[in-house]
Formats: C-alpha cells, structure tokens, sequence
DNA sequence: CCACAACCTGACCATCCGGTCAACGAAATT
DNA sequence: AATTTCGTTGACCGGATGGTCAGGTTGTGG
C-alpha cells in the first residue's frame, strides 16, 4: 500500500506527489511514443492512452505539445552530459575513453528512446535544442578535444584527429541504440543478451583503444 | 538544349520521358522532405511545393504517401547495397574494409538525405522495409561476417567479433550524414570543406584498421 | 484527322489533430 | 465550514491533411 507510504512522509503535500507522478507518467509515454513515431507522427491522443490519462490532462500539464517534447529533449540531454563527466576523472587516455564508451553503451541500453529522440532533434536539424549544441555541447566538445590532443602531445596516443575520435565513440555507442531494431533483427529478432551486450562493448572499446594507441 | 537532344533519340516517346522526369522531381523533392520532417512531419503539400507539381499530380504518380515513402526508401537501399560490393573485390582486409568505410564515406556525403530517411525509418522499426533486413541485408551481413572471420582465422586481423566491426563501420559513416547538422554546428556553423571531409575519412579508417590489426 | 489513352489539376471531402473551455471534484488554507 | 486554489475531463472547434474526382489538355497510334 504505497499510498499510506506516501502520506506517512514528514509534509504529505498531496499536491505536489500528484504533479510529480502525473508529469513523470506523461514524460515516459512520451519519450516512447516520439521515439517510435517521430514528433509529426506522435499525437497527443497517443502519449495520453500511453499515459492512461485524458488527453486535457496534459495540456493542463503542458500547454502545447512543442513544450512536451522539449522537456523530453532536454531530460535527455541531461543524462548525456552526466555520463560524459567520466571522461574527466580518468588521467590516462585507456581509462578515461573507456569509461566513457562503457557509460555511453550503459546509456544506449537503458534509454534508448531517449536516443532515438535526441537523434530524431539533431537530423531534422535541431529546431529545439540548437542553442544546446552551439553552446553546452561545443564548450564539452571542445574542451575534451584539448585533453585528447595533450594525450597526444605527450605521446600517448597515435597522432589522429580528436574531434572524429568523439564523433566516432558518439556514433558507435548511439547506433546500438537508435538502429536497436536492426541490430535486433540481425539477431534472430531477439534483443540483445547479457553477454552479447557485454560483447559489444568489448569489441568497440577494444577496436577503438586500440586503433588510438592506447594499451588495452 | 537538352530538349532536342532527348526528342532527337530513336524513339521519342515524350510520355516515357515525362513520366521518368516527373517521378524523378517527385522523390527528389520526397527525399529531401521525408529527411527533413520525417514521414510523419512531411506533407504531400510540401513535397509538392518542392517538385514545383500540384499536389494532385503526386497522386497521379503515386497512389499513396505511404507509396511515395517506400519507393523513397528502398532506393536508398539500393544505393546502399551496391556500395557494399566494394567489399568483395579486395583479397586483404586493410583494401577491402578500407574501400568499404571510403564507399559508406561517399555515400554519406553525396546522400545525407537518404541516408536520414533510411535512419529514420530503421529507428521507428523498419515498418516498411522490415523484410529487407530479415533477407538481403541479413544474407550479405552473415557472408561479410564469414569473410572477416576467414580473416581473422588466417592472422590477418585481429580476434574481434567481426559483427561488431560490421556495425561500427555502419555507425561511424552514417553518423556523418544523419548527425550532419550537429557536426555542422560544431564546425561553427559551416559544412565540412573537402580537407576536412578528408581528414574524416582517413581518420575512421586510421583508427578501425589500426584497431582491427589491419596494416594501414 | 480522329479516337483513344495518358497526363494534368482545381475544387472538394471526410477525417484527424492540437488546443480550448466550462464545469466540476478534491485538496489546502483561513 | 467557507473559500480559494489546484487538478480533472468531456465536449467542442478551427485548421490542416491525405486522398478523390470530374473535366480538361496533351500526346500517340491508326
């Protein structure tokens, strides 16, 4: 009975729980129902039977559907830039990339249509997260680009560009969550096992480590 | 005056040359307003607009928006599947991947469109070309795999999973065509210059032949 | 030159979708 | 207990969209 639970907490506020859960509920239906169906092909219909919620209920919740699926945009963007903090704490390049490969196929395991949203954004342009890329992700880019290109300075890693190293670890780790389904059916159209997860980030940090020099 | 040139042919036959002429203009048109909305987002209005025709005429030449899609993407899988022949002309792993990741690299340059649209469509579950992956692509995959594996066997490549090395090469040359705006944001707003484009290909192949212990 | 077929298109229609709103119920505040 | 604020929802609306169609034009084969 988790409803005692609930008001059995110092404040109850009822209120606030409803607003949480209920706007928690909408986000999930609607990050599945844009990654499945695009944000033209999604329909507000849609995300609030996925919801189980009349469809006023959530433009009580969010005035429009572009605001909903901002906020689904961003959420994503925020669990991305978590997992790149493990690119910092590492001093040697094997450690630090990866970590970051491991933290990034985490991600494209636990939330792939996050993913399929966020690429979704970036290849009709990025008409809602521009301002994003052209600042928090170009700080981020740039600023790992500098610690790659000191690795390489001090000889610890193989002279190759640093920016099309991230874009490749980007596109690799991403492309297991946004051509899941295609990986899936490759795979007798079961998803991925356990040790065929662990597989595939073997070998792509394997490939990847290797092919910039640095020790496996 | 390519208009005499056509009419001056064995046969004129004018009607067969407006039919090729208008479905062309109409998939152009739909390629690039499928990439850029995706199949949801798109609007025959707009594809209309685009190949200068009225929107009834589309429907003359395609029955359906469904229709016009499909035709969309199974050219794009066309294209695709004839890059892929690169890949068996070489004898040694270093020409053969290597002439592959240049191929997927053209592609990507010359096709970000398609490639989007092909993207796109894999992501939201491959409802229109699902049988394609389940035959043709799964078909040349498993031959890819054999051959890279034979590789391996032989010394000639290191002991990685050669499925995943299939799909790195995948992720990372597409990446470059769906992800094309986010590098172009990146890159300060402009497209990448031939030395740049360069520098993109010998660096992927740089770091996956190095990676995979093929000799660059 | 005629008849037929292919091509063209403005006007129209049924449907669906995002968004509004008024009325009501539930909780908090006083 | 009264009042106010917040949450809920069925019904509704204007506009856009995929698709149709009848009537026209253009090309082709005889």
């Amino acid at each position: 009975m988790p409803e005692t639970a609930r008001i059995s907490r110092i404040r109850p506020n009822r209120r606030t729980d409803i607003r949480r859960e209920n706007e928690s509920l909408i986000l999930r239906a609607a990050e599945k129902v844009f990654a499945e169906a695009g944000f033209g092909g999604a329909t507000m219909q849609l995300i609030a039977d996925m919801a189980g919620l009349p469809k006023a209920n959530l433009h009580y919740y969010f005035a429009t559907k572009e605001d909903l699926y901002r906020r689904v945009v961003q959420d994503i963007f925020e669990i991305w830039l978590d997992a790149a903090s493990s690119f910092d704490v590492a001093p040697d390049p094997a450690t630090g990339i990866g970590a970051y490969i491991d933290a990034k196929m985490d991600i494209s395991r636990r939330y792939p249509d996050g993913s399929k949203v966020w690429a979704s954004e970036v290849m009709h342009g990025a008409p809602v997260i521009q301002d994003y890329l052209e600042t928090t992700l170009r700080d981020w880019t740039d600023g790992r680009i500098a610690v790659i290109q000191r690795w390489i300075d001090e000889g610890k890693l193989a002279p190759i560009n640093p920016r099309h190293l991230l874009y490749m670890v980007w596109a690799t780790t991403q492309h297991y969550a946004d051509f899941g389904h295609q990986i899936e059916t490759l795979n007798g159209g079961a998803r991925l096992s356990e040790k065929q997860w662990r597989e595939a980030k073997d070998t792509v940090k394997s490939i990847i480590l290797r092919g910039i020099g640095a020790g496996v």
